[in-house]
DNA sequence: GTCTATAAGCAGATAGAC
DNA sequence: GTCTATCTGCTTATAGAC
């Protein structure tokens, strides 16, 4: 029995905020309409802010701990690129952030979403001794996954590689 | 007065496919909802489909022509980044793909929007003799406009910079 | 804590007057 | 070709039994 915040998370991963019903989100948990609003009486958008917790924890494991860690840069780095290639499944994967901007609430979404942007630009920009660079690495992952979604799966494997052997080039 | 498929388009732009209603389709058209529908009897798939139609005749114009054109391939990359720049409003303006492909439905749109996608990175892999690198700058792209969003405006001008600087080089 | 039942309203879509 | 009025079904959300 999967957990109820990653079934809620993988609907809104894969509807979109605005296509996610309350009767997919509850076919997806298990729970019934009703039973969902018990857990989270704020509606909807608490449903999706909890998915959005359970994002940062994950990533913040999976991608930005491995760039606190010791070693040189580039091993950092390579660790940071395994992480976001099993958080992201190899690009089959989708971004929360990319479905709650693009959603017609995004308003409600947008200072949670700047922030977990930023944690991981932050952390990368310390890395790098460059924030301009953290945020084109970022964007660069976020596109590889939009264009994988459009029918072009390589584009993320090899996104990754590049960001290895150039990230850290002047 | 602006054009109905263009408020159509502007409509999905902003609230994403499955958020943009039929009536908010309407109050930005200026035409009723039974009006929309005379127009678009297939319904509101269709005027997504119309939206896109849209969309390929501006990025025609704006974004592929150029690469058709003589002149050399790094003046004619830049002829494309430009007009990205004005396609994309410098980066405040989403993605009709990203948003379609985000939807519940994106399995009615998949077929043409990866003709879309494709009719660009043709285009563009013939200009760079290099089909993969084309889809990788579509993918950057597509990315600084996800970032931009995100309360990063800056990121669209320094990959447009950044592609005009290294996609032509080995 | 989950359920059945239901409320109130909006969704996409249609009929038919003008 | 646009309108008013309407249909059906689904939406988010709530009340209250168990």
């Amino acid at each position: 029995m999967p957990d109820v915040t990653d079934a809620i998370l993988d609907t809104f991963l894969r509807d979109g905020y605005d296509g996610a019903s309350l009767s997919a989100l509850s076919a997806a948990t298990g729970l019934g309409r009703a039973s969902l609003y018990h857990r989270f009486p704020e509606g909807k958008r608490a449903m999706a802010l909890a998915a959005l917790d359970r994002v940062n924890e994950r990533f913040g494991v999976e991608v930005i701990a491995p760039l606190h860690a010791c070693g040189p840069p580039q091993e950092r780095i390579d660790a940071m690129l395994a992480g976001l290639d099993r958080f992201y499944d190899g690009g089959r994967r989708a971004c929360l952030l990319e479905r709650l901007i693009a959603s017609a609430d995004r308003d409600a979404f947008r200072r949670p979403l700047v922030a977990t942007l930023q944690a991981w630009t932050d952390a990368l920009g310390l890395v790098l001794g460059d924030a301009e660079r953290a945020v084109d690495a970022a964007a660069a992952i976020e596109g590889a996954l939009v264009v994988a979604a459009l029918g072009r799966p390589t584009v993320f494997a090899r996104t990754l590689a590049r960001l290895s052997s150039e990230i850290l080039r002047r």
